[in-house]
RNA sequence: GGAGGGGUGGCUGAGCGGCCGAAAGCGACGGUCUUGAAAACCGUUGGGGCGCAAGCCCCCGUGGGUUCGAAUCCCACCCCCUCCGCCA
């Protein structure tokens, strides 16, 4: 959520906004009702001043009662389009996305994201390198034929010796940001509309949620949601920031919409499993914590040995909370190709001020924080690593860092 | 799931239907004192909204109701705690 002192201050500023990113809102029509509401609002209490004074009078003048009876009337009446005014202006507020760093590309989709630099060597092999599918199918690591028997089409299991690599890897990413200062959290999986209306998935990715029939739950679509709400209604001591925290979940995605899409393996599932960065910090300290972030990831992979490339993300590709985003996209010698593999969002206050998450400084400055939601690691990098360490007769070798963690040093097909 | 108890300011904890945004204690902050600290003493100490400002409005779990007037009475809901049952 925006500040609406934006919105009324520098209604062009919101507008361009609006135009760049797609929003749909009426923003001239939101002007108008919050000027509405502003005028009510006077009014409003501008008549409960005069019932507060009038009410003062009635324990001894039994007259002022009858004037009062007739003072609630209007006032009622007055509250009402108040209310009614609150709820649209707060509707259309809702849909209004954050504002953009300078710096954000133009462009329409993934297309335009601009790269910024390369990492690691591409390496190149003496045979066709196998996709990560095939490389599950041959190694029996991956399992998407029963993960839609048993769930539907669009889940999976890893198995065996896969699943003993991405546990490592989950295990390994979560270890090594607990090194770097990160608070790891056990989250729950569930979470109100609330939260995901807080951290921006509600109104904008809804179709995008799994809801729980009769309960105001859905499964979360990241730990994001659940890390981030941690603090709602919170206000936070300036000197104890910035707070990195971390989880390993599950995430649940409908993805609705992207019918065809990557639809291979499972790089597009309906679950996958990712190891979180969150940050909150002061507002001025954002740039810099998105930037530590993004150090985070790119030594994970390159810990991996996973070549990538970073991309600025575009306007187009970018969601309507973000601020700016960076994503990275490792090499997947299989596929040909560049693929993303984490993202990482400076929202600076736009989750803060849905959820009211504040911090307060010894001198009594007091507003909202920002906020950094970054991947560390998800099943996509596992993928990365068999596509990328794959030899010729279809075993995989295992990043060394894993190794300890494994328990074995290579993957291999049956025989 | 069954039975009971409870939700008030950072915490503990008072609050006859009007004088309560709310006693008191603790904590925190500022000051006096001290070489420094502690102790003692004095003072300050919730948040949000509207307004240039003075100031006004709102908030005692949430939403309704009764009343001229509700933290205080009534109803519904939510949440927490204890005990019992079930259980990873």
């Amino acid at each position: 959520m925006i500040d609406i002192h934006a919105l009324r201050e520098t209604p062009d500023r919101v507008r361009a906004n609006c135009r760049l990113r797609g929003c749909k809102t009426d923003v001239d029509a939101l002007i108008a009702s919050d000027r509405e509401y502003l005028e009510t609002i006077r009014a409003v209490e501008d008549l409960r001043a005069l019932r507060n004074r009038l009410g003062k009078e009635c324990r001894d003048n039994p007259a002022a009662r009858d004037q009062m009876r007739q003072l609630k009337q209007d006032l009622a009446a007055k509250e009402e389009r108040l209310e009614a005014l609150k709820k649209a202006v707060d509707e259309g507020l809702a849909w209004l996305p954050n504002f953009l760093a300078e710096d954000v590309p133009p462009g329409a989709g993934d297309a335009d994201n601009a790269p910024l630099r390369f990492w690691g060597d591409k390496g190149d092999f003496r045979f066709k390198p196998r996709t990560h599918d095939e490389l599950g199918d041959l190694l029996g690591i991956i399992d998407t034929g029963r993960g839609a028997k048993v769930a539907q089409s669009g889940f999976y299991y890893w198995s065996g010796a896969g699943a003993q690599l991405a546990m490592a890897m989950f295990y390994w990413a979560q270890q090594a940001l607990v090194k770097r200062g990160f608070r790891l959290f056990m989250s729950p999986c569930l979470a109100k509309s609330r939260t995901l209306f807080g951290t921006g998935y509600l109104p904008f990715f809804a179709e995008q949620t799994y809801t729980l029939a009769n309960e105001d739950l859905a499964l979360i679509g990241t730990s994001e949601q659940t890390l981030v709400a941690y603090h709602a209604d919170e206000t936070l001591e300036a000197e104890r920031l910035p707070l990195f925290y971390t989880a390993f979940t599950p995430c649940f995605r409908t993805e609705a919409g992207s019918w065809g899409k990557e639809t291979r393996g499972i790089f597009r599932v309906h679950q996958f499993h990712k190891v979180e960065q969150i940050v909150f910090c002061l507002p001025e300290d954002s740039p810099r914590c998105h930037d530590l972030c993004q150090e985070n990831e790119e030594f994970l992979l390159q810990q991996l040995g996973i070549p990538y490339r970073v991309v600025k993300v575009c306007v187009g590709d970018m969601g309507a909370p973000g601020y700016k985003k960076y994503d990275i996209e490792a090499w997947f010698p299989g596929f040909g190709g560049y693929r993303e593999v984490t993202s990482n969002t400076n929202l600076t206050d736009f989750q803060a001020r849905r959820l009211g998450i504040r911090f307060q400084t010894r001198d009594k400055r007091r507003d909202f924080v920002h906020t950094i939601s970054a991947t560390a690691i998800t099943d996509r990098a596992a993928c990365a690593i068999l596509e990328n360490f794959q030899q010729e007769d279809g075993s995989v070798i295992v990043p060394e860092v894993l190794r300890p963690y494994t328990g074995f040093d290579r993957l291999s097909p049956p025989a």
